[in-house]
DNA sequence: GATAAATATTTGTATTTATCGATATTGTGA
DNA sequence: TCACAATATCGATAAATACAAATATTTATC
């Protein structure tokens, strides 16, 4: 019998999902330098990705909780969205590398990567 | 005769061009309490704004000059976007508050309003 | 006022994306 | 292996948006 495992990994340090992959260190200086247009777009695509609320709140409710992190359960539950559509979000916000997944059992459990956002906040600084 | 003036107005110091308007407070913090769901689409909505690649150009194309600022014109030539869509980039970026504009003669000069690229990075801490 | 230049708006189109129902996949426990 | 629960994927639709051509507006200069 298997036993539960951890298994923590984030999107952006393995392959990634798709063709449009999103690098680690993608930290373009937005204010500071020239950015390439590569850069603006590898930039946006993650600014992209924060511009929706429900993906926001997802942020917000994780670091709300003691443990750092939630249970995708509890997100369908509190955001009032449909099922595929957390998952969906959930999914966007991994491959963007803001989140990591952590399987136990049935539950997966999400925690913020704040490393990407700590690449957002120098880019506007 | 008119001589050149100089006006100087932020998008969100008046009254809002359109009805979702953008307040100029709005500093939800993302990571730290509770996120409420009005303000989660708030600062979805600026973040949405940095969520493209040629808005992030311009932001930087202003903040490389020594002057700090940027006449519309030159964005269209090094943009290599046609105007009305330079036009168009510039209105969201100072609806949303992040660029002031100052109209000297036939030009119009932008700059970054830092306030609120303040906010989101705070909304990042 | 008339003309030319810079910028904004209008309009239409194509692309992207959020959403959800239906279905598939994965893991647990009996 | 079977049934159940959690999560992911598929397919379709509606809404948002980027883009540019055509046009309008604003401003400076004559």
């Amino acid at each position: 019998m298997k036993l539960s495992q951890t298994i923590d990994i984030a999107a952006s340090d393995i392959a990634a999902p798709t063709d449009q992959a999103i690098a680690t260190k993608c930290c373009p200086p937005l204010l500071a330098g020239r950015l390439q247009p590569e850069d603006s777009t590898l930039l946006a695509s993650i600014f992209r990705v924060l511009g929706e609320p429900a993906r926001l709140q997802i942020l917000n409710l994780i670091a709300a909780q003691p443990s750092q992190e939630v249970c995708a359960c509890e997100l369908v539950e509190t955001l009032g969205l449909a099922q595929p559509t957390v998952s969906h979000h959930l999914k966007v916000l991994y491959e963007a590398g803001l989140l990591s997944k952590e399987r136990r059992g049935t539950w997966i459990y999400y925690r913020i990567l704040s490393e990407k956002l700590a690449i957002l906040r120098e880019a506007l600084s």
